[in-house]
DNA sequence: AAGTTCTTATTAC
DNA sequence: CTAACGGTAATAAGAACTT
């Protein structure tokens, strides 16, 4: 469901917040354990079981000065503080405050967007009449979050999602940043078009390479045209050339339904047995269909990744309808049994995936 | 030639 | 051993296939 535009209806600019839980999982994990506080604490897979194969998922401030940060592997970060705290994801625990942290969220707005566990918008522009009202809002957010769940948030509020979401990253920890019409371009055109969303190191190494400069800021991406972006990057550059320039149109979509449901796993050794292999499928199925039980499945995708981290998928489509999941365990074994005929690498991790209609 | 399906790449949290 | 890289999902592009 669509709520705005750029301009409302009437043409006025729009009024986005943004919020994003400060470290959020190593931070309800604080919570549990208040002896945690001040140590250096890790959320993610166990550092010394198997291989530690994994990432850090979570960590607080505290392991940051280590230089840990999230998405790193595990065995790194245990090599740059081995005396940290280390603890398993309690996704659970983390999917229910999730759940109480949105429906304060939305005590102050109907127009939210979640974006992940952790993350929000809200369209504010019919909520509010100007940025001053908003950051009160934001403030009243912020203590009830902190007085019912003792967790600390931050949050962005600007004209859009992007500006939004760049005030909230500014505002961290425990801030709340507003950025104004008039103060986008001060604030945006000397950081790293990284900072941009959807602007990642490919994408960044592109621009790098084009402007021969190791560094780009922004205001260096406003040095091509439109055209050229389109030329680099197909329908991506026609975004980036607007968010170069802080302007993002992109609505608050406060309804999405998931378009596909998946499990994958990674196994503790690498490994070529096909028993092996077929028993973990097999759960992975059962699961996915637990989860998609009541949805019309037009096709599942089988993916395998080998011990050398190359990845594929095998795909197959068929009617939308409700299947059983005898049907979506045959139909994802085909594709699975190709895998393994095909190749003598060792499998990394397998996964399976189902197209909802 | 067009429309669908399959596969990979990139991004984000 | 001399580096390692989870799980989930969306989107886009291009190749490969059907019709």
């Amino acid at each position: 469901m669509i709520s705005s535009k750029e301009k409302n209806k009437k043409g006025r600019q729009r009024i986005i917040l943004h919020i994003d839980m400060d470290y959020f999982f190593a931070q309800i994990e604080e919570r549990e354990n208040p002896h945690f506080k001040g140590k250096p604490l890790i959320v993610g897979a166990d550092p010394r079981e198997g291989r530690g194969r994994g990432v850090v998922s979570a960590c607080n401030y505290e392991a940051r000065k280590y230089g840990i940060k999230s998405g790193m592997a595990i065995s790194r970060s245990y090599k740059l503080c081995p005396h940290g705290v280390f603890l398993p994801v309690n996704m659970q625990l983390y999917k229910k405050v999730s759940e109480s942290i949105f429906s304060i969220v939305r005590e102050f707005s109907s127009e939210i967007e979640s974006v992940a566990l952790d993350e929000a918008y809200a369209d504010l522009t019919r909520r509010v009449k100007n940025f001053k009202e908003a950051k009160q809002l934001a403030e009243k957010i912020k203590r009830k979050i902190r007085e019912k769940e003792r967790l600390t948030c931050s949050v962005g509020i600007s004209v859009n999602k992007m500006m939004a979401k760049i005030a909230c990253e500014l505002a961290k920890p425990d801030g709340i940043r507003v950025i104004t019409s008039s103060q986008i371009f001060p604030v945006i055109d000397d950081m790293g078009v990284e900072a941009v969303p959807g602007i990642g190191p490919k994408t960044k190494e592109v621009l790098a390479e084009k402007l021969k400069k190791k560094n780009p800021r922004i205001k260096d991406g406003k040095l091509f045209s439109k055209k050229k972006l389109v030329e680099l990057f197909g329908k991506r550059g026609e975004e980036f050339y607007e968010k170069f320039r802080g302007r993002d149109k992109s609505p608050v979509v406060t309804e999405r339904k998931a378009k596909s449901v998946g499990k994958e796993y990674t196994f503790q050794e690498d490994t070529k047995k096909a028993e092996t292999i077929i028993k973990v499928f097999k759960k992975l199925v059962s699961e996915v269909y637990k989860e998609t039980k009541k949805r019309k499945i037009k096709g599942v995708t089988v993916i395998c990744r080998y011990e050398d981290f190359e990845t594929h998928t095998k795909q197959t489509t068929f009617e939308p309808q409700t299947y059983s999941k005898d049907f979506l365990l045959k139909k994802g074994m085909n594709l699975l049994l190709k895998f393994l005929a095909g190749s003598n690498k060792k499998i990394r991790l397998v996964g399976f995936r189902v197209m909802i209609k």
